[in-house]
DNA sequence: AATGAATGAGGGTTCATTCAT
DNA sequence: TATGAATGAACCCTCATTCAT
């Protein structure tokens, strides 16, 4: 019950930063989507920062743990776990694009510490350390961990941003697929 | 003498709003920077916003003259134009780094039209265009132009991104040789 | 039973209060410390401020019966009525200090009638009335009544709050001494 | 010209919190009544409270000013120089009245340090000593110091109260007198 | 009688913009 | 052109109060 309330005013919140991006977007906005009250908001989170902060902190946790997960399956290429990675963040994105467009957008949070800048950090790391590790075990021959790192981060990124865009969210079923002939052509043959 | 001013300006909301965002970046602040009144800044510019908008109307006017000019020289391969580009666009970065973190970050404007949203869209157009043109001259072969034009726009988005976070700028001098890489796997043999 | 229940709250927003002030004073905390809900203070209080009314409305009504009681005891000098009026009001402030705390700081309802003015009004006025009293007797040469009342109300004031401010409780035990003196001043020899 | 804005926005603050409280004022209430915009006052003030806290301070200083000043006349008495503080204070206090209600009604600060309490505590303090320096000197007998100094801030708040709330100022005009002569209970023989 | 989540009016504060000098 | 004090609309957030359970 409780959680539910939580969770309209997470899904209205998203809604409405998709449309109008975090800055416009004003509480009284979401309330009155949500059909709530401004503070029934604030039963719930401490500001509005602190709304879009647990958007990222949720999506961000999906997916890291998706990456730790994969991280600990030896039966798996690194190839095929980056592949499976790729595949279910478009899904997810391709359910939710109102969500894919905040991921994507919100960046302007440069000094706080403990704020989305830490998400929006870690998935390249854990790519990074991904690719480190297909090279160590000979799969791979990565010589620049960060540049690739930081291009198939800036690929999905990329697709997304355009996909939404665009609105062709058809392009998201491919986009798994390109990238990782990306990461193929690092392949110890 | 009244341009000097308005670089001066420029140069000034630059810096301040590559480490505070845009959002938080106080128009007293640029002027305090700058050394001048706030009244100044508004003999030069109608708004905050449009201060924004002239930096991006510069450097994508930039990037698009650019690209246009290589569009018209028959003598080189589409994958030597997007090379010329990639080079060029990384050269700059690298020489105000503080102008690519504005690029790469401010996104926050989905609705007014005649705004920093038209040129972030005119470079994958760009871009698309090119591939086509390789396409149409049996360069190369590309089946989506879309998603290949959105996979190389957020490769540089997020090379630049990564390099500004990670104070990392020599990976923008190898940025153009792996992304280019990409693009020659749709080489025609 | 449901007494017990009222005697609570108003203990707990006594402590509260003397702690934080009443403006800084929140009803939830007052709920939280007496370990009820909100909404149960609301069961016997029309109001935060109704709960701030009561707590003097109490503790003014004790002072002024025993200065009803005191004017109509004829046996006693006026000297000795205001003394054991003193000595009274200081024992009761040292069994509950943070009740004195907010008896001698909360002074801020100019405007409505029915409310905390009207009991801080009433004991100076009682004063008054008993210096008077001992002028008719002869007792006492009182020329400013209005003055010499609002010194005696002030010190008593006064020393409760040092004695709160430099937690000096001891102090109290010899104030009614120390202001009585200043009273048999104007005793007729 | 800027300290008269700032001087005009202390004397709205003081007429309108004497009239309401400082918690019921609203700042866009001392702005309509100075005539300016609410912003206005944030040019010269950070916060409400830091505008009760510059008419505290300004006030105490005067005070405490003169009470330093006093201090270091060796030809005065020590009552002498009691009386002439007093004299001063009730000055000051019945050419504004308004000034008076606030500085003795506004005590709702318990917490923060750098504030009001800071003031309200000087005084008393500055009091003592100079009966402490009284007793060092023979002039007076002191027993108890701190006693004695709430007495008399006491009887200072007491008799500015209630000269506010009868409106009686000629109570102040005689009300040093008064007080004074119980200084002089204390006096050596 | 007790609960505590929901309410929403209200207010302090911000800051882009203006304009008289 | 340059200035910077003045402006005031706008908005986040608070918290006393309510009421369905």
């Amino acid at each position: 019950m409780a959680g539910d309330k939580k969770e309209l005013i997470l899904d209205t919140a998203i809604r409405v930063m998709a449309e109008e991006g975090y800055y416009f977007t004003k509480m009284s906005w979401i309330a009155d989507r949500a059909g709530i009250a401004v503070g029934t908001i604030y039963n719930y989170f401490n500001s509005k920062e602190e709304v879009l902060e647990e958007i990222f902190a949720r999506e961000f946790k999906k997916r890291l743990d998706l990456l730790a997960e994969l991280e600990e399956s030896p039966e798996l290429s690194v190839v095929s776990k980056l592949e499976l990675f790729l595949v279910r963040h478009f899904e997810e994105i391709k359910k939710n694009p109102a969500l894919g467009n905040i991921l994507v957008r919100e960046k302007e949070f440069p000094k706080k510490e403990g704020s989305i800048n830490q998400y929006l950090n870690q998935i390249p790391q854990s790519i990074k350390k991904l690719l480190e590790k297909g090279d160590e075990k000979g799969e791979l021959e990565i010589k620049k961990p960060d540049l690739l790192a930081a291009i198939i981060f800036g690929s999905i990124q990329g697709v997304v941003e355009q996909a939404i865009k665009l609105e062709n969210y058809e392009m998201l079923d491919d986009a798994s697929d390109e990238i990782i002939k990306f990461v193929k052509l690092k392949a110890v043959k």
